[in-house]
DNA sequence: GCCAATAAGTGACCGCGGTCAATTTTGGAG
DNA sequence: CTCCAAAATTGACCGCGGTCACTTATTGGC
């Protein structure tokens, strides 16, 4: 039984994402181009795709490993009392969702996984937002009459629809946070007119 | 005072438009490619370029055009009456929203303008399309403790994730209509406990 | 009808993501 | 140690969106 992976192999995708992040702290996930990272990291270019199958495949890596980081500071965070104890729980992540108009389209795009054997580290950092979120929204004050499910995948609905007014030109003079609240308050502590 | 715009310029942009929907026409959207559309058109590159700013403002043009007559269709059905009727009524148009992931990834990335003077086409029918909506919520038996125009950019986000999820491999077991309808239930009539 | 001034059109060229046949490196079998 | 098949790497090449200095057509003033 052979040695499936060579010590070369993760060496030199190690220095791949070395490189990636270096031009990320430099300039940007907007800027990031290949041929830079294959520079930084002394390979050549077709290496790049022998490690990931496309540059968004990077991205994924990249930013999945973030939105992680996030999710642990959210996850450790005590159960919000109400929506705007939520959303103020919520914010860092979504700043940074936000942070480039580029790396927002990129999450739209591999949030959702084309086939199961294809799920990335994005795709996978949705589904444990959800679980997270749900958990807190059986105990706190709000809805019962849906389920806690039901009331996260709308959590996320709402803020991917916020972020996206933040990108705008006609809704963006409200921040992110005016924007959701209405939504979040109208979604999860519903007061239908008898 | 010239006439700002010359017939010449008239003509060529219509040839190039209709160059590109037979290309559509015969390959869809995915698939077009901005160097067959100028050979259609029997025109250099460059002009293309000189009509439209990138090859998203033309998709712009033809996906807005469609939505458009989608929206037509909508704003003259009868005002729904529950929300089945409501969903109904909506999927032509939702349906042609996700015939393709290239269309919907289009739709996502220019519903919003960067900037308000270059509002597209995209970006006119979803502010067209929450006024029709909101309209029918104002008149039918929902809920009333928020405003319709608020009920309408749920009805809106609610929809966009339905379609994201059909597109992703962990959810789409379900239709469209399947998952949308406990989002717009939970989100028009709420039932929550007392 | 002629002549600038301006608008429209051209195509060679570039940037950048992605491919692939050829080459080098690796690690285990004999 | 030698050999070799699989794994890793290479870089020339391609596709395609987008640019721009230059050419060609149009138009209003004389």
């Amino acid at each position: 039984m052979n040695k499936p992976v060579q010590q070369r192999t993760l060496k030199t995708r190690a220095r791949l994402i070395d490189a990636a992040n270096a031009v990320v702290a430099e300039a940007g996930f907007d800027a990031l181009r290949v041929e830079q990272v294959v520079a930084g990291a002394g390979v050549a270019k077709g290496t790049f795709f022998a490690h990931f199958k496309d540059k968004d495949a990077l991205m994924d890596l990249l930013i999945g490993a973030r939105i992680d980081s996030y999710l642990d500071q959210i996850e450790s965070a005590p159960t919000p009392r109400d929506v705007d104890d939520l959303i103020e729980t919520l914010m860092p992540l979504l700043n940074f969702m936000t942070c480039e108009r580029y790396v927002f389209d990129v999450i739209l795009r591999l949030s959702g996984a084309a086939a199961v054997e294809q799920i990335g580290a994005i795709a996978m950092t949705f589904e444990r937002h959800a679980q997270v979120v749900a958990k807190w929204l059986a105990d706190g004050p709000f809805r019962t009459d849906v389920s806690p499910e039901l009331l996260a995948e709308g959590v996320h609905a709402f803020s991917i629809q916020a972020m996206a007014l933040k990108f705008c030109a006609l809704h963006n003079s409200q921040t992110l946070t005016e924007n959701l609240r209405p939504y979040l308050r109208a979604w999860l502590m519903p007061q239908p007119a008898s």
